[in-house]
DNA sequence: CTTGGAATGTCAACAAAGCTGACGTATTAT
DNA sequence: ATAATACGTCAGCTTTGTTGACATTCCAAG
Protein backbone atom coordinates (compact mmCIF):
# COMPACT_ATOMS: atom_id res chain seq x y z
CA UNK A 1 0.00 0.00 0.00
CA UNK A 2 2.23 2.74 1.22
CA UNK A 3 5.58 0.90 0.71
CA UNK A 4 7.06 3.88 -0.37
CA UNK A 5 8.44 6.40 2.07
CA UNK A 6 5.95 8.34 4.06
CA UNK A 7 6.16 12.10 3.94
CA UNK A 8 7.98 13.38 7.31
CA UNK A 9 5.95 15.27 9.44
CA UNK A 10 7.58 17.07 12.51
CA UNK A 11 8.90 13.81 14.54
CA UNK A 12 9.59 10.62 12.78
CA UNK A 13 6.71 8.59 11.64
CA UNK A 14 8.87 6.12 10.11
CA UNK A 15 7.49 3.24 13.14
CA UNK A 16 4.08 3.49 10.96
CA UNK A 17 5.41 2.02 7.84
CA UNK A 18 4.27 -0.82 6.26
CA UNK A 19 7.28 -2.54 7.14
CA UNK A 20 7.11 -2.18 10.57
CA UNK A 21 3.93 -3.01 10.86
CA UNK A 22 4.53 -6.21 9.00
CA UNK A 23 7.42 -6.95 11.67
CA UNK A 24 5.10 -6.59 14.42
CA UNK A 25 2.29 -8.75 12.96
CA UNK A 26 5.07 -11.49 13.32
CA UNK A 27 6.21 -10.75 16.44
CA UNK A 28 2.73 -11.51 17.61
CA UNK A 29 2.64 -14.64 16.01
CA UNK A 30 5.41 -15.97 16.91
CA UNK A 31 5.34 -14.37 20.37
CA UNK A 32 1.63 -15.91 21.14
CA UNK A 33 3.02 -19.33 19.98
CA UNK A 34 6.05 -18.85 23.18
CA UNK A 35 3.17 -17.89 25.44
CA UNK A 36 0.74 -20.62 25.02
CA UNK A 37 3.52 -23.00 24.87
CA UNK A 38 4.65 -24.10 28.61
CA UNK A 39 0.96 -24.17 30.00
CA UNK A 40 0.01 -26.25 26.96
CA UNK A 41 2.62 -28.51 27.85
CA UNK A 42 1.18 -28.98 31.47
CA UNK A 43 -2.57 -29.54 30.27
CA UNK A 44 -1.87 -31.73 27.72
CA UNK A 45 -0.69 -34.43 30.41
CA UNK A 46 -4.08 -33.99 31.90
CA UNK A 47 -5.36 -34.11 28.35
CA UNK A 48 -7.13 -30.55 28.81
CA UNK A 49 -6.76 -27.97 26.31
CA UNK A 50 -6.60 -23.84 26.14
CA UNK A 51 -9.99 -23.28 26.54
CA UNK A 52 -10.09 -25.21 30.48
CA UNK A 53 -6.82 -23.16 30.48
CA UNK A 54 -9.00 -20.07 30.02
CA UNK A 55 -11.76 -21.26 32.13
CA UNK A 56 -9.47 -21.61 35.10
CA UNK A 57 -7.51 -18.81 34.93
CA UNK A 58 -10.56 -16.45 34.95
CA UNK A 59 -12.57 -18.26 37.54
CA UNK A 60 -9.29 -18.00 39.28
CA UNK A 61 -9.37 -14.40 38.88
CA UNK A 62 -13.16 -13.45 39.74
CA UNK A 63 -13.72 -16.39 42.15
CA UNK A 64 -17.61 -16.75 42.41
CA UNK A 65 -18.53 -15.29 38.98
CA UNK A 66 -21.57 -16.30 36.98
CA UNK A 67 -21.69 -18.45 33.69
CA UNK A 68 -22.57 -15.48 31.87
CA UNK A 69 -20.03 -13.44 32.79
CA UNK A 70 -17.40 -15.75 31.98
CA UNK A 71 -19.02 -15.86 28.92
CA UNK A 72 -18.92 -12.44 27.78
CA UNK A 73 -14.84 -12.34 29.11
CA UNK A 74 -14.00 -15.25 26.59
CA UNK A 75 -16.53 -14.31 24.26
CA UNK A 76 -17.22 -17.78 23.16
CA UNK A 77 -20.83 -19.93 23.49
CA UNK A 78 -22.38 -21.16 25.93
CA UNK A 79 -22.46 -24.60 24.43
CA UNK A 80 -18.35 -24.13 23.76
CA UNK A 81 -18.03 -23.00 27.44
CA UNK A 82 -20.21 -25.73 28.87
CA UNK A 83 -18.24 -28.82 27.51
CA UNK A 84 -15.26 -27.18 29.13
CA UNK A 85 -17.12 -26.51 32.36
CA UNK A 86 -18.63 -29.59 32.59
CA UNK A 87 -15.66 -31.97 32.63
CA UNK A 88 -13.41 -28.88 34.97
CA UNK A 89 -16.92 -30.13 37.39
CA UNK A 90 -17.14 -33.55 36.92
CA UNK A 91 -13.09 -34.00 37.71
CA UNK A 92 -13.41 -31.70 40.91
CA UNK A 93 -11.39 -28.94 39.81
CA UNK A 94 -14.51 -26.34 39.80
CA UNK A 95 -17.20 -26.16 42.17
CA UNK A 96 -20.75 -24.39 40.84
CA UNK A 97 -23.27 -23.32 43.75
CA UNK A 98 -26.79 -22.05 42.95
CA UNK A 99 -26.68 -18.18 43.80
CA UNK A 100 -28.88 -17.07 46.93
CA UNK A 101 -29.89 -14.04 45.57
CA UNK A 102 -30.75 -15.37 42.31
CA UNK A 103 -31.18 -18.71 42.21
CA UNK A 104 -31.11 -18.52 38.27
CA UNK A 105 -27.24 -18.24 38.22
CA UNK A 106 -24.64 -20.20 39.07
CA UNK A 107 -21.48 -18.58 40.60
CA UNK A 108 -18.16 -21.08 39.94
CA UNK A 109 -15.17 -21.12 42.10
CA UNK A 110 -11.92 -23.44 42.13
CA UNK A 111 -11.58 -26.51 44.27
CA UNK A 112 -8.39 -26.98 46.05
CA UNK A 113 -7.24 -29.48 43.06
CA UNK A 114 -8.64 -26.83 40.93
CA UNK A 115 -6.38 -23.71 42.50
CA UNK A 116 -3.19 -26.77 42.36
CA UNK A 117 -3.65 -26.73 38.41
CA UNK A 118 -4.36 -22.98 38.04
CA UNK A 119 -0.53 -22.53 40.05
CA UNK A 120 1.13 -25.16 37.99
CA UNK A 121 -0.22 -22.92 34.81
CA UNK A 122 0.17 -19.64 35.71
CA UNK A 123 3.96 -20.35 37.48
CA UNK A 124 4.46 -21.60 33.99
CA UNK A 125 3.06 -18.69 31.82
CA UNK A 126 4.45 -16.30 34.72
CA UNK A 127 8.11 -17.62 34.65
CA UNK A 128 8.57 -17.21 30.99
CA UNK A 129 6.95 -13.80 31.40
CA UNK A 130 9.16 -12.72 33.73
CA UNK A 131 12.30 -13.96 31.76
CA UNK A 132 10.57 -11.76 29.02
CA UNK A 133 10.27 -8.54 30.92
CA UNK A 134 13.58 -9.11 32.78
CA UNK A 135 15.38 -9.40 29.75
CA UNK A 136 13.64 -6.04 27.98
CA UNK A 137 13.16 -3.96 31.11
CA UNK A 138 10.70 -1.61 32.72
CA UNK A 139 10.61 0.57 30.09
CA UNK A 140 10.06 -1.75 27.21
CA UNK A 141 7.43 -3.55 29.72
CA UNK A 142 5.42 -0.27 29.82
CA UNK A 143 5.32 -0.03 25.90
CA UNK A 144 4.62 -3.42 25.56
CA UNK A 145 1.13 -3.00 27.86
CA UNK A 146 0.62 0.32 26.01
CA UNK A 147 0.32 -1.18 22.27
CA UNK A 148 -1.71 -4.44 23.31
CA UNK A 149 -4.31 -2.01 25.51
CA UNK A 150 -4.60 -0.05 22.14
CA UNK A 151 -4.81 -3.24 19.97
CA UNK A 152 -8.01 -4.70 21.72
CA UNK A 153 -11.37 -4.64 20.98
CA UNK A 154 -13.38 -2.22 22.86
CA UNK A 155 -15.44 -4.83 24.98
CA UNK A 156 -12.21 -6.70 25.66
CA UNK A 157 -10.25 -3.78 27.18
CA UNK A 158 -13.68 -2.79 29.39
CA UNK A 159 -13.11 -6.52 30.63
CA UNK A 160 -9.10 -6.34 30.98
CA UNK A 161 -9.42 -2.81 32.73
CA UNK A 162 -11.97 -4.46 35.28
CA UNK A 163 -9.78 -6.92 36.17
CA UNK A 164 -6.92 -4.38 36.75
CA UNK A 165 -8.73 -2.69 39.45
CA UNK A 166 -8.66 -6.12 41.66
CA UNK A 167 -6.20 -7.11 44.08
CA UNK A 168 -3.76 -3.84 43.15
CA UNK B 1 4.30 -17.58 44.46
CA UNK B 2 5.78 -14.45 45.53
CA UNK B 3 2.58 -12.44 46.16
CA UNK B 4 4.49 -10.75 49.07
CA UNK B 5 6.51 -7.56 48.40
CA UNK B 6 10.02 -8.15 46.41
CA UNK B 7 12.91 -7.12 47.94
CA UNK B 8 14.43 -4.27 46.60
CA UNK B 9 17.29 -4.27 45.13
CA UNK B 10 19.30 -1.15 43.30
CA UNK B 11 16.37 -0.36 40.37
CA UNK B 12 13.02 -1.08 41.05
CA UNK B 13 11.94 -4.58 39.89
CA UNK B 14 8.49 -3.69 40.63
CA UNK B 15 7.40 -4.60 37.10
CA UNK B 16 8.22 -8.25 37.87
CA UNK B 17 5.88 -8.52 40.25
CA UNK B 18 3.07 -11.98 39.81
CA UNK B 19 0.68 -8.84 39.70
CA UNK B 20 2.44 -7.15 37.21
CA UNK B 21 3.40 -10.56 35.21
CA UNK B 22 -0.76 -11.51 35.35
CA UNK B 23 -1.35 -8.43 33.79
CA UNK B 24 0.67 -8.94 31.07
CA UNK B 25 -0.58 -12.37 30.91
CA UNK B 26 -3.88 -10.92 30.26
CA UNK B 27 -3.21 -8.11 28.09
CA UNK B 28 -1.51 -10.85 25.62
CA UNK B 29 -4.90 -12.59 25.37
CA UNK B 30 -7.21 -9.99 24.75
CA UNK B 31 -4.66 -8.23 22.54
CA UNK B 32 -4.46 -11.51 20.38
CA UNK B 33 -8.47 -11.54 19.64
CA UNK B 34 -8.15 -8.13 18.77
CA UNK B 35 -5.25 -8.92 16.58
CA UNK B 36 -6.92 -11.58 14.95
CA UNK B 37 -10.68 -10.04 14.68
CA UNK B 38 -10.22 -8.13 11.46
CA UNK B 39 -8.79 -10.67 9.47
CA UNK B 40 -11.24 -13.32 10.86
CA UNK B 41 -14.42 -11.85 9.24
CA UNK B 42 -12.39 -10.99 5.90
CA UNK B 43 -11.77 -15.25 5.93
CA UNK B 44 -15.03 -16.32 6.97
CA UNK B 45 -17.00 -14.23 3.91
CA UNK B 46 -14.67 -16.37 2.04
CA UNK B 47 -14.98 -19.56 4.23
CA UNK B 48 -11.21 -19.55 5.11
CA UNK B 49 -9.71 -19.74 8.36
CA UNK B 50 -6.65 -18.62 10.27
CA UNK B 51 -4.60 -21.40 9.01
CA UNK B 52 -5.25 -20.09 5.43
CA UNK B 53 -4.27 -16.52 6.36
CA UNK B 54 -0.83 -18.41 8.05
CA UNK B 55 0.10 -19.34 4.96
CA UNK B 56 -1.04 -17.12 2.62
CA UNK B 57 1.39 -14.50 4.40
CA UNK B 58 4.31 -16.51 4.86
CA UNK B 59 3.99 -17.61 1.50
CA UNK B 60 4.15 -13.63 0.18
CA UNK B 61 7.06 -13.07 2.26
CA UNK B 62 9.17 -16.05 1.24
CA UNK B 63 7.47 -16.54 -2.74
CA UNK B 64 8.50 -19.67 -3.74
CA UNK B 65 9.45 -21.01 -0.36
CA UNK B 66 9.07 -24.86 0.29
CA UNK B 67 6.50 -26.75 1.66
CA UNK B 68 9.15 -28.16 4.51
CA UNK B 69 10.02 -24.29 5.39
CA UNK B 70 6.46 -23.30 5.54
CA UNK B 71 6.10 -26.36 8.04
CA UNK B 72 8.93 -25.54 10.09
CA UNK B 73 7.45 -21.85 9.96
CA UNK B 74 4.12 -22.53 10.84
CA UNK B 75 4.56 -25.82 13.66
CA UNK B 76 2.10 -27.77 12.54
CA UNK B 77 2.01 -31.22 10.67
CA UNK B 78 2.19 -31.55 6.88
CA UNK B 79 -1.06 -33.02 7.24
CA UNK B 80 -2.45 -30.34 8.28
CA UNK B 81 -1.14 -27.53 6.14
CA UNK B 82 -1.23 -29.76 3.11
CA UNK B 83 -4.92 -29.85 3.89
CA UNK B 84 -5.08 -26.02 3.78
CA UNK B 85 -2.63 -25.92 0.80
CA UNK B 86 -4.85 -28.27 -1.05
CA UNK B 87 -8.09 -26.43 -0.95
CA UNK B 88 -5.72 -23.02 -1.41
CA UNK B 89 -4.21 -24.13 -4.72
CA UNK B 90 -7.57 -25.88 -6.08
CA UNK B 91 -8.97 -22.17 -5.02
CA UNK B 92 -6.49 -20.82 -7.48
CA UNK B 93 -5.17 -18.83 -4.84
CA UNK B 94 -1.79 -20.47 -4.60
CA UNK B 95 0.56 -22.01 -7.16
CA UNK B 96 3.10 -24.86 -6.12
CA UNK B 97 5.42 -25.38 -8.71
CA UNK B 98 8.24 -28.79 -9.04
CA UNK B 99 11.33 -27.80 -8.06
CA UNK B 100 14.23 -27.43 -10.96
CA UNK B 101 17.30 -27.88 -8.83
CA UNK B 102 15.74 -30.63 -6.77
CA UNK B 103 12.32 -31.89 -8.44
CA UNK B 104 10.88 -33.67 -4.71
CA UNK B 105 10.58 -29.93 -3.40
CA UNK B 106 7.40 -27.83 -4.26
CA UNK B 107 7.54 -23.74 -4.40
CA UNK B 108 4.87 -21.75 -3.94
CA UNK B 109 3.64 -18.52 -4.77
CA UNK B 110 0.87 -16.56 -4.84
CA UNK B 111 -1.13 -16.38 -7.80
CA UNK B 112 -2.70 -12.71 -8.40
CA UNK B 113 -5.83 -13.68 -6.90
CA UNK B 114 -3.65 -15.09 -3.64
CA UNK B 115 -2.19 -12.00 -3.63
CA UNK B 116 -5.16 -9.56 -3.54
CA UNK B 117 -6.45 -11.76 -0.58
CA UNK B 118 -3.43 -11.67 1.22
CA UNK B 119 -3.64 -7.80 0.53
CA UNK B 120 -7.04 -7.29 1.84
CA UNK B 121 -5.82 -9.48 4.75
CA UNK B 122 -2.10 -7.85 5.34
CA UNK B 123 -4.32 -4.38 5.03
CA UNK B 124 -6.98 -4.95 7.59
CA UNK B 125 -4.48 -6.42 10.36
CA UNK B 126 -2.17 -3.44 9.20
CA UNK B 127 -4.70 -0.57 10.08
CA UNK B 128 -5.53 -1.96 13.88
CA UNK B 129 -1.77 -2.51 14.36
CA UNK B 130 -1.25 1.07 12.66
CA UNK B 131 -3.87 2.70 15.06
CA UNK B 132 -2.33 0.94 18.33
CA UNK B 133 1.47 1.72 17.03
CA UNK B 134 0.06 5.47 16.76
CA UNK B 135 -1.43 5.64 19.80
CA UNK B 136 1.36 4.31 22.03
CA UNK B 137 4.13 5.98 19.81
CA UNK B 138 7.31 5.10 18.77
CA UNK B 139 9.11 4.56 22.56
CA UNK B 140 6.36 2.53 23.45
CA UNK B 141 6.51 0.29 20.10
CA UNK B 142 9.98 -0.60 20.09
CA UNK B 143 9.27 -1.72 24.53
CA UNK B 144 6.56 -3.86 22.37
CA UNK B 145 8.72 -5.17 20.18
CA UNK B 146 11.95 -6.20 22.32
CA UNK B 147 9.08 -8.32 25.00
CA UNK B 148 7.37 -10.11 22.23
CA UNK B 149 10.94 -11.17 21.23
CA UNK B 150 12.15 -12.22 24.48
CA UNK B 151 9.11 -14.27 24.54
CA UNK B 152 9.66 -16.44 21.92
CA UNK B 153 10.85 -19.54 21.66
CA UNK B 154 14.67 -20.04 20.19
CA UNK B 155 13.55 -21.71 16.51
CA UNK B 156 10.68 -18.90 16.19
CA UNK B 157 13.13 -16.46 17.19
CA UNK B 158 15.50 -17.88 14.04
CA UNK B 159 12.35 -17.89 11.83
CA UNK B 160 11.47 -14.23 12.95
CA UNK B 161 14.85 -13.08 12.77
CA UNK B 162 15.23 -14.57 9.53
CA UNK B 163 12.24 -12.89 8.32
CA UNK B 164 13.52 -9.13 9.59
CA UNK B 165 16.44 -9.12 6.92
CA UNK B 166 14.55 -9.05 3.87
CA UNK B 167 13.52 -6.50 2.28
CA UNK B 168 14.58 -4.02 4.30
C1' DC C 1 23.61 -49.41 -10.49
C1' DT C 2 21.30 -50.32 -6.67
C1' DT C 3 19.59 -48.98 -2.53
C1' DG C 4 18.59 -46.10 1.48
C1' DG C 5 16.83 -41.96 2.96
C1' DA C 6 14.60 -37.48 2.19
C1' DA C 7 10.68 -34.75 0.51
C1' DT C 8 6.19 -34.94 -0.64
C1' DG C 9 1.51 -36.50 -0.91
C1' DT C 10 -2.54 -39.21 0.49
C1' DC C 11 -5.82 -42.12 3.18
C1' DA C 12 -8.05 -43.02 7.46
C1' DA C 13 -9.35 -42.02 11.95
C1' DC C 14 -9.64 -39.14 15.66
C1' DA C 15 -9.84 -35.00 19.11
C1' DA C 16 -10.32 -30.20 20.68
C1' DA C 17 -12.88 -26.38 20.37
C1' DG C 18 -15.44 -23.42 18.05
C1' DC C 19 -20.30 -22.66 15.76
C1' DT C 20 -25.85 -22.74 14.94
C1' DG C 21 -30.36 -24.05 16.15
C1' DA C 22 -33.75 -25.97 19.05
C1' DC C 23 -35.65 -27.10 23.34
C1' DG C 24 -36.44 -27.60 28.50
C1' DT C 25 -36.53 -25.85 33.15
C1' DA C 26 -36.06 -22.81 36.82
C1' DT C 27 -36.48 -18.37 38.34
C1' DT C 28 -37.14 -13.57 38.14
C1' DA C 29 -39.20 -9.37 36.32
C1' DT C 30 -42.95 -6.93 34.30
C1' DA D 1 -50.18 -14.36 34.14
C1' DT D 2 -46.79 -13.69 30.93
C1' DA D 3 -42.37 -12.51 29.28
C1' DA D 4 -37.58 -12.51 29.79
C1' DT D 5 -33.32 -14.33 31.76
C1' DA D 6 -29.84 -17.83 33.13
C1' DC D 7 -28.46 -22.09 32.51
C1' DG D 8 -28.02 -26.74 30.63
C1' DT D 9 -28.30 -30.00 26.93
C1' DC D 10 -29.02 -32.50 22.46
C1' DA D 11 -27.77 -32.83 17.71
C1' DG D 12 -25.01 -31.71 14.00
C1' DC D 13 -21.46 -29.27 11.58
C1' DT D 14 -16.69 -26.93 10.72
C1' DT D 15 -11.85 -25.90 11.21
C1' DT D 16 -7.62 -27.19 12.55
C1' DG D 17 -4.81 -29.80 14.83
C1' DT D 18 -3.02 -34.82 15.83
C1' DT D 19 -1.05 -40.16 14.68
C1' DG D 20 -0.12 -43.84 11.87
C1' DA D 21 0.46 -46.19 7.61
C1' DC D 22 1.84 -46.26 3.03
C1' DA D 23 3.18 -44.82 -1.96
C1' DT D 24 5.89 -42.09 -4.99
C1' DT D 25 9.67 -39.67 -6.60
C1' DC D 26 14.15 -38.44 -6.51
C1' DC D 27 19.02 -37.68 -4.83
C1' DA D 28 23.12 -39.41 -3.23
C1' DA D 29 26.21 -42.70 -1.37
C1' DG D 30 27.93 -47.14 -1.41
Amino acid sequence: MNDTVPPQTGQSLLFLTDEQLRKGIEAMFFAYRGFTADPDRILAEKSYGRAHHRAIHFIHRSPGTTVNNLLSILGVTKQSLNRVLRTLIEDGLVDSTVGQADKRERHLHLTPEGAALERALSDAQRDRMRAAYRAAGPAAVAGFRQVLEAMMDEDARRHYEAMKDRSE
